[in-house]
DNA sequence: CATTGTGAACTCATTCACAGCG
DNA sequence: CGCTGTGAATGAGTTCACAATG
């Protein structure tokens, strides 16, 4: 890191989204774009995108902009997607089959490299992937052996929290949570939650608040 | 609305997580819950959980706590999830495929009512749930039709925009978008944006930045 | 007397405005 | 001259601390 320790989470996430703009940019041949199409691109504020990227360093060129190519390149180290991630999904239910076939993963360098379910017949099925289902008692050494860092729970409720926990004790900390529930970690250990419930809580509180309004 | 108009997104989204949580303190038996408890159990903090709750009214007892069953109405109310929502998920991939089958979605008064695809192989097919894959050129009757309110993208990036605008044709103000891509909208129309690749770019980033301390 | 409800203090994030530079 | 980089100003959200009260 360049500058201060102090980044907010919602830079990250900016950035993310800045670094996909930049990918489209490139693919339609631009070679530079300044702070405001890029924020324009990305829905956001010219200032924002100038502060987003000034935490980690002097990438644009005064008078001109940032290079399109460049500023991909920065923004993926940063983020640490400069290389590949394996990841291992457990619970081989609709949610698990989709994410194991997602193609945006295994593009971007997320792979998907094991999957696991405590279900009699679904282990040892072969997956569209390629990929046998493997027992979830083979957690621990599969995680060992194909290098996983990433922890996916696509489980029901009820089994994230055991999961959790197996993933922790196999060295995992980092989990992409899908699961409808909040698990508890040491705090060593990263959780991204995405909580699908959450978001049409959410949408359908704004829905019902901004048609509450129109009655005024 | 009780008292101010200006409430924190992330106080609805901390809502729909005590909503959660009451429905298991119901379930295993509690009647009352104070904040303090309600708090430790959503990863949250007291303050945190009177400050959210106070925005809507008063709905606890002094030295006593709030009453599990009371809350969980009160906080229904101010999400608008005392009712049942219509949802149409337009996009019959895996992904697709596993909302409509996701049961925690009916469970909770979120109905898909409706699957729409543009291919033609997929379309007429009959899904596990049910429902037929209609058209996507049927989508605007079909809306009409079943009182659709929120519409669920689960296309590839490339047609989001293209669905969000029938969407809006169709009078469809509420969208949840599980493209990789941002969609752009009139100001009366709700995005929720539900983004896979943007959420393991955090991860990566944190867990990379976590590592990189440790060496230090 | 335990716990809520809430103004005030604080911390964190965004936006402004302009100096600095290619 | 145009656009970046950034300190300073503003705004938003969280936490504190304690008065109010069932």
């Amino acid at each position: 890191m360049t500058k201060s320790d102090k980044i907010p989470d919602a830079t990250i996430t900016r950035l993310s989204i800045y670094y996909r703009q930049l990918e489209l940019l490139e693919f339609d041949g631009y070679r530079m774009v300044s702070s405001e199409k890029l924020a324009w691109l990305c829905q956001g504020n010219p200032a924002q995108v100038r502060k987003d990227l000034g935490y980690f360093g002097e990438f644009g060129i005064r008078g001109v902009g940032y290079d399109v190519i460049d500023l991909q390149a920065q923004i993926k180290k940063i983020l640490a997607i400069n290389r590949d991630w394996n990841m291992g999904i457990v619970g081989v239910g609709n949610l698990g089959l989709a994410l194991l076939q997602h193609h945006n993963f295994s593009a971007r360098g997320f792979k998907c490299v094991a999957a696991f379910d405590n279900d009699p017949d679904k282990i040892g099925a072969d997956l569209p992937s390629g990929l046998k289902v493997r027992d979830i008692r083979e957690l621990d050494a599969a995680i060992d052996e194909l290098d996983i860092e990433i922890g996916v729970i696509t489980t029901p409720a009820s089994a994230a929290q055991a999961v959790a926990n197996l993933l922790l004790k196999a060295n995992v900390n980092a989990i992409l949570n899908f699961s409808p529930t909040r698990i508890s970690v040491p705090e060593c250990c990263l959780v991204q939650n995405i909580d699908f419930t959450v978001m049409l809580d959410i949408l359908c509180h704004k829905l019902d608040h901004q048609t509450t309004l129109q009655h005024l």
